[in-house]
DNA sequence: GCAGGTTTGCTAGCAGTGCTAGGATAAAGA
DNA sequence: TCTTTATCCTAGCACTGCTAGCAAACCTGC
């Protein structure tokens, strides 16, 4: 019984560290050093030992991906609930969006650009996912007046989206950054 | 010289093949279906032959988003100087823009959301890419008020970027692409 | 018309990828 | 102690982008 209670627990560690090692690789290096040899390599076991964790390398993906947005939902929540007012709520909110990606690009890519095979918009998504969507929602809801919540913070979130995808791969010109960042915050405070 | 004029030409149409035939098959199977072997196959040449004409994989897609770019920047121009008055003239942009998104996903994401190594927010741009963006421009332009154009330009087109995107993979619930799409163009229309 | 040199495009192969079948090895239960 | 079961590794498949080196076709000067 106790045996096997170790054995379950081992399996589960060694999980969390397939998932721990593939995310800090990514942030170190990026996606492309995440190679199913050089994780196996990284957590010192064989390549086939990922495949008994996981159904492919997009399902380890998957797995960053929900601690990222559990990491991304706790920042925007502290940046949120340390605003005095809801117009500067929103800014925090923003800005500690764009630090996020920025801080952590491979991450913020996993979570939101790469195809991942996970449910988002429904019912059945992740915990953490919601989480982290449900901060937005609570930055934009004091200023949302007549517009629909849910479409506004969507509308939002692909306001900063669009800026830090186009920005990280060259589109634009990173200097204008915060003035872009300043210009989206203003036309959704009121 | 007028054998060595053919061999030019001939050259550069083979050179245009190869794009069109990447481009298309693309457009028809997704990108991960454009390989080497097979676009070689479907030109009707070897694979080194494609390095004779670009320097890799990536060059070849360069050359695809140049002509996506020249597409786009046309549909955008033909909706913008359609429409009555500037603040429709934007409405018009926007839903041409987030059209040209949905109908051609795979050129849409070679452009936009792929690295490639093409300059793009800078002087030595290739002119379809200035042409594409100079469109976004002039529809903002009229509504632009004191705000720096360049940068409301950028943002405005990080807000469609963001959207088309986040909807492409599943981030955002596609019944209600109308309804964001509006309000980020209310946003932007005054 | 014919040798010489150049250009052109092919075959074959390299090092890498994600993933899997099969057998060896270790641990558990009788 | 012996058998069964779970665990994990070695080796390999089919694929990727890319390239070296050779064969054939071509143009040129005689």
């Amino acid at each position: 019984m106790s045996i096997q209670a170790r054995r379950v627990r081992e399996r589960a560690e060694r999980e969390r560290l397939i998932v721990t090692t593939a995310r800090e690789l990514a942030e170190s290096e990026g996606w492309d050093a995440v190679t199913t040899r050089r994780l196996a390599a990284e957590i010192e076991y064989s390549q086939p030992v990922l495949y008994s964790h996981f159904k492919g390398k997009d399902a380890i993906m998957a797995a960053v991906v929900v601690e990222g947005c559990a990491d991304m939902a706790a920042e925007l929540r502290a940046a949120r609930t340390a605003a005095p007012d809801p117009q500067r709520a929103l800014a925090a909110v923003g800005a500690a969006y764009a630090a996020f990606a920025e801080r952590r690009p491979a991450l913020y890519d996993a979570m939101f650009t790469h195809a991942v095979d996970l449910p988002f918009a429904t019912p059945e998504a992740p915990p953490a996912l919601k989480e982290a969507f449900g901060e937005l929602r609570e930055a934009v809801l004091p200023l949302a007046g007549d517009d629909n919540l849910e479409t506004l913070t969507e509308t939002f979130w692909s306001g900063l989206h669009g800026l830090m995808t186009l920005m990280r791969n060259g589109r634009l010109r990173r200097e204008d950054h915060d003035e872009r960042l300043a210009l989206l915050i203003s036309r959704f405070s009121g």
